[in-house]
DNA sequence: CTTGAATAGTTCAACATTAAACTTTATATA
DNA sequence: TATATAAAGTTTAATGTTGAACTATTCAAG
């Protein structure tokens, strides 16, 4: 949207966050090499940082997706060896998603192709500014979640 | 993403913009009328808080959506007589959107759906952190915007 | 045990978005 | 004026996501 200093300051906020968050996932999904999708990138960095085995459910809940985008997503992955997914042999239901030694790789270029981004946003909004929002972003994300009825 | 103290500080915003985009969006959604999408909701207050005639085109660039997906839009509030769409009198090949009495009147519902869940977040958060945040969300949205490549 | 409800995962149709090709109209340059 | 280039809008195919239906497995209550 345009101006709108006469909006609510929530309504503003959501605004704002809309159209950063679309600026931002088709600029890093341009740096991301080999045609991979934000979606993917993100649960190979999920995997990387956090470590250890996932099932397909717990990634599905801590990206905010449905179950049936996170089967896309991993069979995708999975598709081209970044992942590897295994049957939980505490559950028959469940399954096991860990990272492969691709994966970590391609993880690794990921990184280098989003650093210059981050590079140039660093130069212009300090840590100081940053750390002044994550909080605020942070309550709002859990009233949300915790409102999700 | 769970937990990711580690983080660089503009990967953390990233991440909670990309959830509060998704939990947002598909909260409000469920709380439109007769099914309007967010997208269509958005176009409809905008032509209310900005008034006047505005070309397809420069609505997709309002809301940093290609052109396709704006005609998508119109065509859709034009089906359901909740914007007017006449040529440019002024220039044969655009077009010239404004909102109708039926938009308007499908926007105040749309605002009355969606108060309480505004009211239930200022109760959480104070008008105080949301004007922290936005300051440094604004500097962000410019920075990307400007650098679309 | 047996049975009924809940859970994990997949599949499918619907849909919004994107990128690219295309049509039509403006504009600038020679 | 003629021609080439740019711009506005539409259309199309491809893609990712959702929500619902479905299968298979687990768990709990009787």
């Amino acid at each position: 949207m345009a101006n709108a200093t006469e909006d609510p300051l929530a309504f503003r906020l959501f605004t704002e966050i809309g159209i950063i968050d679309q600026l931002s996932r088709s600029l890093l999904e341009r740096n991301l090499p080999d045609g991979l999708k934000v979606s993917q990138f993100g649960v190979l960095n999920h995997l990387v940082r956090l470590g250890g085995e996932w099932s397909p459910l717990r990634l599905a809940r801590a990206f905010q997706v449905t179950k049936g985008a996170m089967t896309n997503t991993l069979q995708r992955l999975e598709k081209r060896a970044l992942v590897n997914i295994q049957d939980d042999p505490s559950d028959g239901r469940a399954k096991l998603v860990t990272i492969t030694d691709a994966g970590r790789e391609m993880r690794m270029q990921c990184m280098h192709g989003v650093g210059p981004l981050l590079a140039g946003l660093s130069t212009e909004v300090t840590a100081k500014e940053f750390s002044a929002a994550l909080p605020v972003l942070e309550k709002i994300r859990k009233y949300l979640d915790s409102n999700r009825s």
